[in-house]
RNA sequence: GGGCAAGUGGUGGAAUGGCAUACACGACAGACUUAAAAUCUGUUGGCCGCAAGGUCGUAAGGGUUCGACUCCCUUCUUGCCCACCA
C-alpha cells in the first residue's frame, strides 16, 4: 500500500490557504528574500516546463523560508496578447472571458502543485489596474522624448490587409493565406532604448551570478563595434560618402564600395546615366521585398553598378559605386568599402561581378603571395603589403596606425557602431494596452493627461485577424475631444507590445495595490532588488534587457534606487521527450494534471528535481516518477520502524547529510541533495532511526515534497507547520572519525588502501605504507623515487 | 560565419586536480507468498581469470602534472543563441 496522496495534498493545500501561510509583509527587522519566477501567458494548461521552473522556484522558496528569511514569492499573469485574439475568434468568445476563464484554469492547477505563492499579490496585466501603470510610464517617457514615432517598415499581407509578426511570415508569405509578404511604411511608436546602450552595456559587469551564456547573449545583441568611418569622396563633385569598417587595415585593397539600397544619395548618383532604369528597378525590387525574405541566410547576394565612381581618400584610386542587397541601411553608415581578398562576402560579389582584387595582407608562412588564383578571401592575420607607408607593418598594428593617420589627415574618423536598435512598440491589434496618446488637428500629438487615465480598452471591438487596427473601428473609443483645444480628435489606436507589460512587473508585486503611482517606494525599498529569478532560456535577450532598461529609466525618474533589477539569475532547461522538446506540434506531451492524479504533486516535483540539475535539459522518464514515488513511500515506512537505539552510525550519517544537503541547495544542486537524502533514507533502514534523526530528515525533504512532510511533522507529534522551524545545523564534531582510510597510489594508479589515524604524521604514515605488503610487492625492494602525501586525501607513490 | 554550452555504464546522471561511474532507473538473483504484485536483501563498466588479482576504460589525438573526466592545444560530434552587422 502506499500513502494517500490525494488526500493528504488536499488537506495541506487547504491548510496552506486557510492560514495564509505564504503571505509576505514588509517587515524592515527581518532579511528579506525576494523569488521570482517568470510569470506565465495564461493558456489555461500548465505544461511540464512550467511545473519545472515553478518547482526550482518553490523548492528554493521554502529552503530560504526555512532558513529565517522574510521571503515575498509572487505569482501573476502576463495576460495580453494574441493568442487571446486567436482563441476567441476560433471559439467565439470575448478575449477578456476567454482570459479570464483561462486563469482561473491555471490558478487552480498552480495550486494543485502545491506552490508557495503569496496569492494576495496576484497580477494580471490586462486589468485596467495594472495597464493603467503601462500608459503612465509610457507617457513619462513621452515627455522625455522616449517614446516617438516614427515611419518604418513592416511584414504587411495585401489580402488581408494587417500587419504581421515576423512569426507569422512562413517561407516568404502570409501565415494565413499564404499571399506574398510585403513591406509597408506606417508610422509606429518606437521607445528610445538605445539612449542607455552605454549602461545596458557596462553595468552587464555587475552581473556576476548571471550566466556567461545569458551575458554574452545580451552583449552580441548591444553589439558594440569599433572601427573607423573612412570618407570617400564622390567623382566630380564634393559630395562625401562615409563608409564604416572594422577592418582600416586593408582599406589599401578596397577594389569598390556598396552602397544600401535605401542609401539617401543614390538617386542623386544614377541621375541621368545609362544604368538609371535598372538602377531604380532592382532597388523598387529589394525595398519591396519583406525583411524576413530579405536577410534570409541562403538568400544569393545580388547588387548592380551605378555608373558612378569614389575616390579612396588613402591613394586616389578611383573605385566604382555598387548597389547592393545585402548592405543594410540601418547599421553603420549604409556604404561599405569592399575589400575581396579580405572579406569572404565581398569575395563572393567580386566573383560573381569580375570585380578585381588586390591582396594587401599576406599570412607570415609564406602560404599566400598573390591575390590571383585566390579561391576564398584570406581573414587571417599577417603582414602588410601594397599598403603604400605602411608595408611591412603587422596588421593588427597597422590597423591602429592607419586610424591614427586618417584621423591626422582628416580622410577619416574614429567611430563605434551599436547594433541595438529602437524598440518598436506599436501593435495594430485588440488585446493589449491602448497607447494613450490624441491626435487633434490643431495641436499635434497630445499625451491623455495622468487624471483621464486608464485609457480603457472598449469591451467590443470588431477583430477577426483582417483589415488593419480593431480599436480604429469603434467609433466611441477612436472619437474624442482634444484634451487642450477641446476641439474634436481622435485616439491612437494601435496598443502597445506585451513585452511592455512585463518590463516592470516585478515592481508591482512589491506594492500590487498601490494606487498613487505603478509601485510604493517604500516597498521597493525593502523588497528590491529581486534575490533570484527564474525562468527560461528564450526570455535572455529580449524580455531582460527591457526590464534592465526601464529599471534604469526608474532610477532616473529617482522612482528606485538601484540601476539591475535582478541579482541572481537561473535559466531552466528545457523538458524533453524522447530526445526532443516536448511540444503540441510533436504531440510528445505529457500532461501534468493526469501525473498528479496518478502519483501526487509530491512525487512529480521530486522526479523532476532528481533527474537532472535544474539548468541543463531533462528527459522525461515516466519510470523514473515512479521511483520517486516509491522512494516517498519508503520514506513513509520509516515512522512504523523507529527504534529507541539506532546503531550510532546513524548520528554520523545525519549530520553528513545535513552538511552536504545544505551546500548542495546554496548552489541550487537539488538533484544531488535529493541523492544524499536518498542514501540517509537507506542508512535508517540499515542502521535503525529515532525519532530524532527521521524528523531531521522529514525536515530536510520538505522543500522538495511539502504537503508529505506536514504530514510527517504532524505525525511527529509537532503542532505547527514545518516551515515555521528552522533548518537543521550539523555538528562538525560528529563528521570527525578517529581513523581514515587512505587510498595508495602507485604511479598514479590505485594500488592499495590504508586505515591511519586522521592527523597521523608524514614519517610515520610512510613507515607504515612501505610496510604494506602489497606496495612492498610493486616496490619490488627497490626504494621509492618519490613520495607524496597529501593529507587526509592519499598517498601517491613514484617506482 | 560568430558566440556559448555539452560529449562519462544498458538509461538519467555523480565526481571540476587526488579512490571514475555516488544516487536512481533498468536487468539479474535471493527472502516473504499457494502464486503474483508490493516489500526487503544482494549483484550489476568491458576484457582475461576458478579465484586472488590483472588489464583497458570518461568523443579522438597530443601536452602540462607525482597524479587529468577535470587544466592547455588540435580535431570531431551534438544542442542552443545570434547573424548579409561591414
Amino acid at each position: 500500500m502506499h500513502y494517500d496522496f490525494k488526500a493528504i495534498e488536499e488537506k495541506w493545500q487547504k491548510n496552506w490557504l486557510k492560514n495564509q501561510s505564504f503571505r509576505a509583509q514588509m517587515d524592515p527587522s527581518r532579511k528579506k528574500y525576494y523569488l521570482l519566477e517568470m510569470f506565465p501567458y495564461p493558456s489555461g494548461k500548465i505544461h511540464m516546463g512550467h511545473v519545472r521552473n515553478y518547482t526550482i522556484g518553490d523548492v528554493a522558496s521554502r529552503f530560504k523560508t526555512l532558513q529565517g528569511y522574510n521571503v515575498m514569492h509572487p505569482m501573476g499573469f502576463d495576460a495580453f496578447g494574441q493568442p487571446a485574439e486567436n482563441a476567441a475568434i476560433k471559439n467565439k468568445t470575448k478575449p477578456d472571458l476567454w482570459t479570464h476563464k483561462c486563469i482561473k484554469e491555471m490558478e487552480t492547477e498552480l495550486k494543485k502543485m502545491g506552490f508557495s505563492y503569496d496569492w494576495e499579490r496576484e497580477v494580471s496585466t490586462c486589468d485596467s489596474d495594472y495597464y493603467k501603470w503601462n500608459q503612465w510610464i509610457f507617457l513619462r517617457m513621452f515627455e522625455r522624448g522616449l517614446a516617438y514615432k516614427k515611419a518604418s517598415g513592416v511584414n504587411w499581407c495585401s489580402s488581408c490587409q494587417t500587419t504581421l509578426a515576423n512569426e507569422e511570415v512562413v517561407d516568404g508569405g502570409c501565415w494565413r493565406c499564404h499571399t506574398k509578404v510585403k513591406q509597408k511604411d506606417l508610422e509606429q511608436w518606437y521607445l528610445k532604448i538605445t539612449e542607455y546602450k552605454e549602461r545596458l552595456l557596462e553595468d552587464l559587469s555587475q552581473l556576476q551570478e548571471w550566466p556567461q551564456r545569458v551575458l554574452a547573449m545580451q552583449n552580441n545583441w548591444i553589439g558594440k563595434s569599433s572601427g573607423v568611418d573612412i570618407y570617400f569622396r564622390l567623382k566630380d563633385s564634393d559630395k562625401i560618402i562615409p563608409v564604416f569598417t572594422t577592418r582600416a587595415d586593408t582599406i589599401f585593397g578596397a577594389t569598390y564600395i556598396v552602397l544600401a539600397p535605401e542609401h539617401p544619395l543614390v538617386k542623386e548618383l544614377i541621375k541621368g546615366r545609362p544604368q538609371e532604369k535598372s538602377v531604380l528597378a532592382f532597388i523598387d525590387k529589394v525595398v519591396q521585398e519583406s525583411k524576413v525574405v530579405r536577410t534570409a541566410s541562403d538568400v544569393k547576394k545580388e547588387g548592380v553598378f551605378t555608373g558612378a565612381f569614389a575616390i579612396n581618400p588613402v591613394n586616389n584610386e578611383e573605385v566604382p559605386i555598387w548597389i547592393a542587397d545585402y548592405v543594410l541601411m540601418e547599421y553603420g553608415s549604409g556604404a561599405i568599402m569592399a575589400v575581396p581578398t579580405h572579406d569572404q562576402r565581398d569575395f563572393l560579389f567580386a566573383q560573381e561581378h569580375k570585380l578585381p582584387l588586390r591582396l594587401v595582407i599576406m599570412p607570415k608562412d609564406g602560404s599566400l603571395r598573390s591575390a590571383s588564383g585566390l579561391k576564398e578571401a584570406y581573414e587571417g592575420q599577417g603582414v602588410q603589403v601594397n599598403s603604400g607607408e605602411f608595408n611591412g607593418l603587422n596588421n593588427l598594428e597597422a590597423k591602429e596606425k592607419i586610424a591614427a593617420w586618417m584621423e591626422d589627415k582628416r580622410i577619416g574618423k574614429r567611430q563605434t557602431h551599436w547594433r541595438l536598435r529602437d524598440w518598436l512598440i506599436s501593435r495594430q491589434r485588440y488585446w493589449g494596452t491602448p497607447i494613450p496618446i490624441i491626435y487633434c488637428p490643431k495641436c499635434g500629438l497630445v499625451a491623455v493627461p495622468d487624471k483621464d487615465l486608464p485609457v480603457k480598452l472598449p469591451t467590443e471591438a470588431p477583430f477577426t485577424g483582417e483589415g488593419g487596427s480593431p480599436l480604429a473601428k469603434v467609433k466611441e473609443f477612436v472619437n474624442v475631444t482634444c484634451p487642450k483645444c477641446k476641439g474634436a480628435a481622435r485616439r491612437e489606436t494601435d496598443t502597445m507590445a506585451t513585452f511592455f507589460d512585463s518590463s516592470w512587473y516585478f515592481l508591482r508585486f512589491c506594492s500590487p495595490k498601490f494606487k498613487e503611482a505603478p509601485f510604493d517606494l517604500q516597498e521597493t525599498k525593502y523588497w528590491m532588488v529581486v534575490d533570484q529569478y527564474i525562468g527560461g532560456i528564450e526570455h535572455a535577450i529580449l524580455h531582460l534587457l527591457y526590464s534592465r532598461f526601464f529599471t534604469k529609466f526608474f532610477q532616473d525618474l529617482k522612482m528606485v534606487d538601484f540601476n539591475e533589477p535582478f541579482k541572481n539569475l537561473l535559466t531552466q532547461g528545457m523538458v524533453l521527450k524522447d530526445g526532443e522538446v516536448m511540444s503540441k506540434s510533436r504531440g510528445n506531451i505529457v500532461d501534468p494534471d493526469s501525473m498528479i492524479k496518478d502519483y501526487g504533486a509530491d512525487a512529480l516535483r521530486l522526479f523532476i528535481l532528481f533527474a537532472a540539475p535544474p539548468d541543463t535539459e531533462l528527459e522525461w522518464d515516466q519510470r523514473g516518477l515512479e521511483g520517486a514515488f516509491k522512494f516517498l513511500n519508503r520514506v513513509w515506512r520509516i515512522q512504523d520502524n523507529l527504534s529507541e537505539k539506532p546503531d550510532p552510525g546513524i548520528y554520523r550519517a545525519l549530520h553528513k547529510t545535513i552538511k552536504k544537503v545544505s551546500q548542495d541547495f546554496g548552489e541550487f544542486k537539488f538533484n544531488t541533495a535529493i541523492a544524499g537524502l536518498m542514501e540517509l533514507t537507506n542508512a535508517a533502514y540499515q542502521l535503525g532511526a529515532d525519532r530524532r534523526v527521521f524528523s531531521q530528515l522529514v525536515l530536510m525533504l520538505s522543500p522538495f515534497v511539502p504537503h508529505f512532510c506536514e504530514e510527517l511533522w504532524e505525525i511527529l507529534g509537532y503542532k505547527e507547520s514545518i516551515f515555521k522551524f528552522g533548518w537543521p545545523q550539523y555538528d562538525p564534531n560528529l563528521l570527525l572519525e578517529e581513523n581514515i582510510e587512505l587510498p595508495i597510489q602507485i604511479n598514479g594508479k590505485l594500488r592499495s588502501k590504508i586505515e591511519v589515524p586522521r592527523d597521523i604524521s608524514e614519517d610515520k604514515l610512510k613507515e607504515l605504507v612501505l610496510a604494506d605488503p602489497k606496495v612492498a610487492s610493486w616496490l619490488g625492494g627497490k626504494p621509492p623515487k618519490k613520495f607524496i602525501f597529501v593529507p587526509q586525501k592519499l598517498v601517491n607513490i613514484v617506482v
